[in-house]
DNA sequence: TCATTATGAATACTATAGTCTGTAGATTTT
DNA sequence: AAAATCTACAGACTATAGTATTCATAATGA
């Protein structure tokens, strides 16, 4: 699994538990509502500021959200080729 | 302090106590020596990917630099229109 | 079933991330 | 103090993040 798509799952959990749609997440964040769509399904990387701004509106942190990504990225396989030593 | 200015500090910090030349991370990283210099300088916002190959380079987690940015931001004055509530 | 809302997906576009080359000033080393 | 290394900075460039429009289909609910 890459980077982007253990981002993609993330955001969608965190957006579930909210219990709100892609468009409504995109108006809290800021973003259009196809942007939303492409992030879940791993198809764009996100810049640090991007992740800011969607952890607030998904009222978390960008760092926990970071976490999840890691952590996703490390039970799915470990590709060591993205980031491990 | 925005939050391209705390990651710049934060990849700085990091750099050097690895004691090695922005050219050296770039290098490591699989960047461009002038790139490291403009996100030191906070002149750009990484993309996640980005994030997670300078984290490998700089020998800590991605989630662990994010945090350290968060923390970096809330210390110096928390502009709450940046991502706060 | 009809209407409404939600998402996937394609295309074309604008903004910005990331490259490359070069110059000049600092810093370190000999 | 000269040489070598390091960094700031600028400008022009390529790749990709993020916008906007549209169509199709799935899911939800009256």
């Amino acid at each position: 699994m890459s980077i982007e798509e253990a981002f993609g799952m993330t955001v969608q959990e965190l957006r579930k538990v909210r219990k709100i749609s892609q468009e409504q997440l995109g108006f809290e964040s800021g973003f259009h509502r196809t942007y939303i769509s492409q992030l879940e399904r791993g198809q764009k990387s996100p810049s640090l500021k991007t992740i800011f701004q969607l952890a607030s509106a998904l009222k978390t942190s960008p760092s926990e959200i970071v976490l999840r990504v890691e952590n996703a990225v490390l039970a799915s396989g470990q590709d060591p080729g993205q980031f491990g030593e």
